[in-house]
RNA sequence: GGCGGCGUACCCAAGUGGUUAAGGGAGCAGUCUGCAAAACUGUCAUUCAGCGGUUCAACUCCGCUCGCCGCCUCCA
């Protein structure tokens, strides 16, 4: 039975769902304003992953992931750039969008952008207005956090400690320091709509409720974000909606930890980042799905509620972890066994039964990618053994589980196995198939005549143009690229 | 100041109130090999930051100390 840690109970919880066999999932997708980064990308692939494992099992999922493309960041970056905020929004949209293809991240089932649910949202505040939980003050609209006596329960906290203005500017026109903008009077240039209240924009977290009501009903089973979201704005989604339809709002909050450099957390504010992209281009020598495996191979390896820190090393264990995965489908290519013909083996289901043990327990990844390693180690046992037909199951199984975590997409002949310091170093010659093969037939020719010096020069260049070879005992060679 | 998390071998990282503390990387030894690589075998924490307490039994529960980190302001 699958459970997941729930931040409003602080307590892992099966999963409940208001529809049997089918699971609705929200997540606080991007503010487009800029390319993301390393901790994006944790953030998407854990939730693909999740989905995955909940479609794995069976359920259906409808996944809405969101865009928030009117916010103050985006209109400061079209200020600074002389453009419009729209341009910087639909940017980073085709740009978030080209990093999620190439992290080979599923598309969610919907992709709501905020500005195509204003409507929705004035609808919801005014809502809001009527019941008293919000008043309008010269054009802005504001959330009276006192009127929602649940206030604080999803970040556990109480409006006393909370000790508003420490850190909040103070807004006399605000009953509580702590009621925040559900609508904004905006500025000349900035973007608006019409509304109730004269033209202006939304607030921050009033679209998530919108998109949320909208797509996937007044409650959601699971929603959600990163750390740093829980307060203020999942606290502050879920006073406004349940305000508003006075259900639960979600019925189970996932919060994932961050990446971390140096110890620290990764920022734009700190500047301490690496996009996705530049990840891409520096180790542009590899195919993108190799570096996609790697990235995420390391971004799964620790489980997604502890911070990780980001360094080359950790991607050249994930690259060596991955390696080692693809020389066992590369030997298990090289048989000639006919897989079809081969029948399942009840006595290989424990690996199995061990990989979903730990996804069942609050999609425990890092133990998971431990379970594939041991059916490798397995795998690599029988064919040692001479067993191939188990060897082969066991390498479709892996495949198959590899699958939920978005591993093994490549075929063994397209997986590059230099290490990834090449990545970081300035790409070689490339050799074409045929100049391997001239070459390894030259090579071949050099150690039928113990012509070793000859052999290990042609190994040398190979290697060189980052193609490893290795000898079998049969006497042809392994062509490792 | 308030709330929360973490500290496991050289590195990364799971884990449990009680027979052997996953797995990976690196290292070392061996099998194999012209060499190399891969694979396989063996080895690699009598110990889980420190100190107390609860318990028949704790690394796992409680308290304190030290260290690190996050949220309380935009942030995945």
């Amino acid at each position: 039975m699958l459970r997941i840690n729930n931040t409003l109970t602080r307590k892992k919880e099966p999963l409940k769902l208001q529809k049997p066999g089918e699971v609705s999932l929200y997540v606080c997708g991007a503010t487009v304003y800029d390319d993301c980064h390393i901790g994006h990308a944790r953030s998407a692939i854990i939730f693909d992953v999740m989905r995955n494992y909940l479609e794995y099992k069976g359920l259906s999922v409808r996944y809405v992931k969101n865009y928030t493309d009117v916010d103050d960041k985006i209109i400061n970056r079209a200020a600074k750039e002389k453009r419009t905020w729209r341009e910087v929004a639909d940017e980073f949209i085709v740009a978030y969008e080209r990093d999620m293809r190439r992290l080979g991240v599923k598309s969610p089932t919907v992709a709501p952008k905020a500005t195509d649910h204003i409507p929705e949202m004035i609808q919801l505040i005014e809502g809001l207005i009527k019941k008293g939980m919000a008043y309008a003050v010269a054009g802005d609209v504001y959330f009276e956090v006192n009127a929602f006596e649940a206030y604080g329960k999803l970040s556990h906290r109480n409006l006393d400690d909370l000790r508003a203005g420490a850190r909040v500017e103070v807004d006399e026109r605000k009953k509580n320091p702590l009621d925040f903008a559900l609508w904004k009077n905006s500025k000349p240039g900035e973007p608006t709509w019409e509304s109730p209240w004269g033209r202006g924009r939304p607030g921050w977290h009033i679209e998530c409720s919108a998109m949320g009501m909208k797509h996937l009903g007044e409650t959601f089973d699971l929603h959600g974000g990163g750390e740093d979201l829980v307060f203020p704005h999942h606290e502050n989604e879920v006073a406004q909606s349940e305000a508003f339809t006075g259900k639960n709002f979600a019925t189970c909050w996932i919060h994932h930890s961050f990446v971390t450099l140096d110890q620290e957390k990764m920022s734009k504010s700190l500047g301490n980042f690496f996009t996705v992209d530049q990840i891409f281009k520096k180790s542009s020598q590899f195919p993108e799905t190799v570096v996609s495996e790697v990235l995420r191979f390391y971004l799964l390896s620790t489980h997604y509620r502890s911070p990780i820190d980001f360094s080359n090393e950790s991607l050249k264990v994930a690259k060596s972890g991955l390696d080692n995965f693809y020389v066992l489908f590369q030997k298990i290519d090289e048989l000639s066994v006919d897989a079809v013909s081969v029948a399942e083996d009840p006595s290989l289901e424990k690996y199995q039964a061990r990989f979903e043990a730990a996804m069942d327990d609050d999609f425990n990844t890092a133990r998971a990618i431990g379970t594939l390693q041991e059916l490798r180690a397995a795998a690599n046992q029988f064919l040692k053994q001479g067993e191939y037909k188990e060897a082969i199951l066991l390498g479709k199984r892996l495949r198959a589980l590899g699958k939920v975590l978005g591993f093994f997409r490549l075929t063994a002949n397209n997986w590059r196995y230099q290490s990834w310091e090449l990545a970081l170093e300035k790409p070689e010659g490339r050799l074409d198939d045929e100049k391997i093969q001239a070459l390894i037939s030259e090579r071949n020719l050099a150690r039928q005549s113990k012509n070793w010096g000859k052999s290990d020069e042609i190994r040398k260049k190979l290697a060189d143009a980052g193609v490893i070879i290795e000898d079998r005992p049969d006497g042809t060679t392994r062509v490792k690229r």
